[in-house]
DNA sequence: CTACCTATATACCGACCGGTATGAAATGTT
DNA sequence: AACATTTCATACCGGTCGGTATATAGGTAG
């Protein structure tokens, strides 16, 4: 990878750091969308030209997937914590107040970026929306299986099935990310996640 | 309004059917977006040339609202029919099965043009975005009335508050869209209606 | 027919898109 | 000092974007 700094540094130093850039990026991303981020904004945002952004990350696609995962390592962070709860119950809890503070918080732009690149990358080339699939795919996976275990440990009653309560609980999430972004407060959602959580089956 | 037709047809007559014209270009943008939709892909799928869309309709932006309009009054009857039900309940059947018939239909492209919409134009104009933010709350508020009657008559526990049900369902609305869109299929989000229904408070 | 009006088709506009060629500047190596 | 290597800054590439000027075709009104 042509971005991550050699033992031996010969030729000119790179005058930026590639994880402040990419952190810049990741909130361009973030906020106008894959295809709304122009490499103008970008570049400006990250404080580098063009040349030095092509020859540290590769091209926009790239520069996006790499921001991506910048993105699911840094703002996600609660998605694996969450799954670490004693119960069902908690679980879900640690993921909906997650949401509200990720996507509904202070600086940062709101929303998901993955439920955004979702919605907005369908036409892509598959490349960039089978990139942003697979994560989704993955974490709706471990979900339906931290669920089955729950319910082995009589978290969930027996009339439930993991796999749809799993993706029922992954519905009200992405469904906060789009009022989030449609410019809902966290004390809204904060009312939705009390009542979808007062609904909730079992412990 | 120019697209409509005088009743003395004075100059040349109109080739084509602007209504006609009016569904495919709704047709591009539910499956493109409003900024994925280009002038030559509408024009095509309209089968007019640009100067006759610009004459008939404005403009991008102008179209995208008209085309906004015609899907909610074509696509998103059943949410009127809805709020007609007997019960809360009923309310949030109608809507919950209407949205997977509508939004992982046949021939339609998936997802919901108003979702869509609300996640990629969070940046655009102010114009637009407000276009289909006035939609989405007016018919937020209808719920909660509807919510608030059932309440008086009996359909939902003392405890929920009608507007927090309403903005969960809408929220679970939401991201069932934003499922449809990422590649669920219909017999998938009938799963997560039915744990979600099984859930749901009162008749 | 002529005058007038409107829609059509073609070609074009400046602006921006993602991406790159080029040459100078800055370092390590010899 | 001379060279190899890498980054930097500038200017530029063809292509596409939304939007339009222009001229012609097809109608009604008189």
């Amino acid at each position: 990878m042509k971005c991550s700094a050699p033992t031996t540094t010969r030729g000119r130093p790179r005058e930026f750091d590639p994880e402040e850039a990419l952190t810049a990026a990741l909130r361009v991303f973030w906020q106008r969308g894959y295809e709304g981020a122009s490499m103008a904004e970008l570049t400006e945002a990250m404080g580098i030209t063009k040349p030095s952004l092509y020859a540290c990350f590769g091209n926009k696609e790239a520069l996006f997937k790499k921001a991506l995962d910048l993105y699911e390592r840094d703002k996600l962070a609660y998605v694996g914590k969450a799954l670490e709860a004693a119960t069902a119950r908690g679980v879900a809890e640690r993921l909906l107040e997650g949401a509200i503070t990720t996507h509904c918080g202070g600086s940062d732009p709101h929303g998901c970026l993955g439920v955004m690149s979702t919605v907005t990358c369908t036409m892509e080339d598959p490349s960039i929306r089978n990139f942003v699939t697979e994560r989704r795919i993955a974490t709706e996976e471990a979900l339906i299986e931290r669920f089955e275990r729950g319910k082995t440990e009589g978290d969930l009653p027996d009339t439930v099935d993991p796999r749809c309560l799993a993706q029922c609980l992954t519905t009200v999430l992405q469904g906060m990310s789009v009022k989030a972004q449609g410019g809902s407060c966290a004390q809204e959602l904060k009312g939705v996640v009390d009542t979808y959580l007062t609904m909730w089956p079992g412990r």
